[in-house]
DNA sequence: AACTATTTATAAG
DNA sequence: TATTATAAATAGT
């Protein structure tokens, strides 16, 4: 048997953070990767759902780079006419901009509105949930320890009972294990049933630790939060 | 508290080909995934290498949506201008108030993004908080819920050490409590201090049931954009 | 709309 | 350019 003693021939994909790459050649690398992927993902979406789509990159240099389903030339003249096809002469189409601009800055004006009000909304429910985390933490305080010090008789019984109850449930489960792990060990059936209480050995208990969630999306320009 | 024997709650994403998808509605479902995604590669494009970009995309709705850096305008603009072919704009642009206009789209556009920004943050605060709050609850439930009858040996001696430590709190204290009320009573000072354990009452324990979290709500606030 | 298992994209090397 | 470990997107529920 090979020694395998091979280290790890990369780190793997790191996080990073989004914003501007000092560095210009690994900006430049990112730039091919990442308008390739965009491209790709157009392409996807295009065929995947028969979207009609334009995309128009320039990279820093000023290079212009672009991908469009039927075409970007058909998505532009769309985007800029609003409907479907018709030629337009210059003078028409310089209106259309116009308006489309104007349209562009009371969505955008309506959307910042919004985003804040999610803000709002998000700071709201934090708020609510730190209060909520307060509380856990009071409660479970109470259960464990600190508040030992503060019962009183009465709660000291029922504490107390409830551990005796408790202790009880698991010393006939340590019993249950064991006697299994020992029968299956030798082989041999099962035949005491004595309670014992295991107690010398250090555990470490594991937590279940949930996987954080997926973020949400978003948008920008305009349309974001509209459906179709 | 069946410690975490939960089944696959879903498949997972699946593999599919890059085709039309046939059902309208799975249709509708990824085109709003997928617009989002490619609004978001393009923006991390652009924010990453400093590009400039646009993107239009019309849903097969017909409605148009739409992200551009520092706006889709500009970059249309910019691309039908670099475009050899019919000219369609009479970009006599860059009058003053054509650039105040533009910079005022780009202020939006940033505003915009730093409001989601926050929203993101905000959510990542949540759902920390979330956890910190399931998690002060799973703690709070091992105690007194716990399914002992699916613990292993581990997870027992983990348990017994616990409750030899709650078991000790509780009998220090009902100690004490029980030497104050003599004292109190024969008026006599304190003396003894053997750690007995209370058991024999029947007592009414009054059960602290914690009350469950505050759902979100929500306000509004907006008006804090000026119209241009 | 929220949630995961899985696929896909990609940061580093 | 190719590879690989990891981050991110997303299909299906």
């Amino acid at each position: 048997m090979s020694l395998m003693v091979r280290r790890k021939p990369s780190m793997g994909r790191q996080k990073i953070e989004i914003k501007r790459i000092q560095n210009e050649e690994a900006r430049q690398v990112c730039f091919s990767k990442r308008r390739s992927g965009l491209f790709k993902k157009a392409s996807e979406l295009s065929i995947l759902c028969g979207a009609e789509l334009g995309v128009v990159v320039f990279s820093p240099a000023g290079k212009v780079f672009s991908f469009g389903h039927p075409s970007v030339d058909a998505v532009v003249d769309r985007f800029l006419v609003g409907t479907p096809r018709p030629r337009t002469t210059a003078t028409a189409v310089s209106t259309a901009v116009e308006s489309r601009r104007e349209a562009n800055v009371r969505e955008l004006n309506r959307q910042c509105m919004e985003l804040h009000d999610l803000v709002e909304a998000e700071k709201k429910k934090r708020d609510a949930l730190e209060k909520a985390v307060k509380k856990e933490r009071a409660g479970r305080t109470f259960l464990w320890d600190a508040d030992v010090e503060s019962l009183g008789m009465e709660e000291l019984q029922e504490f107390e009972r409830r551990l005796a109850e408790l202790r009880s449930s698991v010393a006939r489960r340590a019993d249950q294990v064991l006697q299994e792990t020992l029968a299956r060990k030798q082989q041999l059936p099962v035949i005491g049933n004595d309670v014992g209480v295991p107690g010398a050995f250090a555990v470490k208990h594991e937590v279940d630790v949930h996987p954080s969630l997926p973020s949400g999306f978003f948008g920008y320009g305009h349309g974001f939060f509209g459906s179709m």
